[in-house]
DNA sequence: GAAGCAAACGCCACACTGTGGCACTTTATG
DNA sequence: CATAAAGTGCCACAGTGTGGCGTTTGCTTC
């Protein structure tokens, strides 16, 4: 529970177990709570411009408290996005066999799309929005799927390295592209098909050419 | 010459164009102190662990100074990544015309690596391993990343602009690759090999397979 | 149930980054 | 030479993140 690595789970939210003593599921719910709060706090007076001591006196935690359940400011305002990316990396080891590694990288995220609950679906689009308005959000962002991509490659393992990092790096970079269409309106249920339809794009992409 | 964005150009040291004034003479020269002392100061002793102060004395400048030169800390130290992109970008304004898109980005970045200076193979190379030591500076550094990508995208036309966001995205990525590939050694004549093979590769790792 | 233990918390002080105000110096210009 | 403008230095401040240390709270054992 000491982990707060940017790998690794961060909230147990996704498989409910609850912990047996109250200590910890009292350490849970002021975690929850800061999640919470941070969202739509940041959400309605913009991240960079809200000093994180109005989210701590909205919770009523200490500072210092705060730091030993969250790394940055960031880190908290970016849980609906690892908690996303834990989820995937627990799927991607359970089915991962043979085939395609392309197919296998695009329905592990729809099997971890359907195992999100309703209140991820409620927070991630609006981390979403605070990434898109705060650069800063963006680039932690970005380091953090870079881990991922990392974690994703160490797990793995096909004959040509390059070509492994080459694919993931494709993959990640798909997903992100589709999550810029979907931004606009975010309905959980198109999700999957905009994933599949920015897959199928891939390869005319690849041999794009100038307009006529 | 207030320009200081992420994009648009830092230093005007690859056109070697010599501002008429003695005043902006004056200021460039304190710029390319920092530059040059940032580099091998932070490669000395880390990046994160360097504080401003260190720099700013060593090169006599008042924090005020620094900052109204360069937006932050990471900045500085990463002015060879952004002279990099700074020049691709005039290259590709140069040279788009016609035939496959991936073909024209590769062909403009080979072209970029040969307008780049002496001076500048030296400095990228140190900016590539301080990257990959700090955490920060590589969010940082992906996050321009980013804006390059946004900014090319701008600058073209295309029928579908999802593929041509991929594509984009997956040249950039295959960029990163190729530079991880030649951190190792970081010889000057190998970049362009080893940039070739990552774009060749490309087709093989989308249909890459599990080991047998 | 009481004593003891360990985890979590709150408070305080500090280092570092980045910003704004204002006075002072230097350079360009008439 | 005088004046305006650009650049600089100094000072103070807000915000983030860390470490020390005493105190509270929940857990354990008798």
């Amino acid at each position: 529970m000491r982990d707060l690595g940017v790998l690794g789970k961060v909230l147990t939210m996704t498989t409910s177990e609850q912990p047996a003593t109250l200590r910890e599921r009292k350490k849970l719910r002021t975690r929850q709570a800061l999640v919470d709060t941070a969202v739509t706090l940041f959400g309605e007076r913009g991240f960079d411009s809200t000093p994180l001591d109005a989210l701590l006196e909205q919770v009523e935690v200490s500072r210092r408290t705060f730091f030993r359940n969250f790394r940055s400011k960031e880190d908290v305002a970016l849980t609906a996005v690892k908690q996303l990316w834990d989820v995937y990396l627990e799927v991607l080891d359970g089915i991962k066999k043979s085939g395609p590694l392309a197919d296998v990288f695009l329905d592990a995220m729809l099997t971890t799309l359907e195992r999100m609950d309703e209140d991820w679906y409620r927070r991630f689009p609006l981390t979403l929005r605070l990434i898109a308005d705060s650069p800063a959000l963006d680039g932690y962002t970005l380091r953090h799927c870079a881990e991922v991509q990392a974690e994703i490659a160490r797990r793995l393992d096909v004959q040509s390295r390059l070509e492994l990092r080459l694919l993931i790096e494709f993959f990640v970079a798909t997903w992100r592209c589709t999550l810029d269409e979907w931004l606009p309106d975010c309905i959980p249920g198109e999700l999957p098909t905009l994933l599949r339809r920015s897959c199928s794009s891939v390869n005319s992409a690849l041999s794009l050419s100038f307009m006529a």
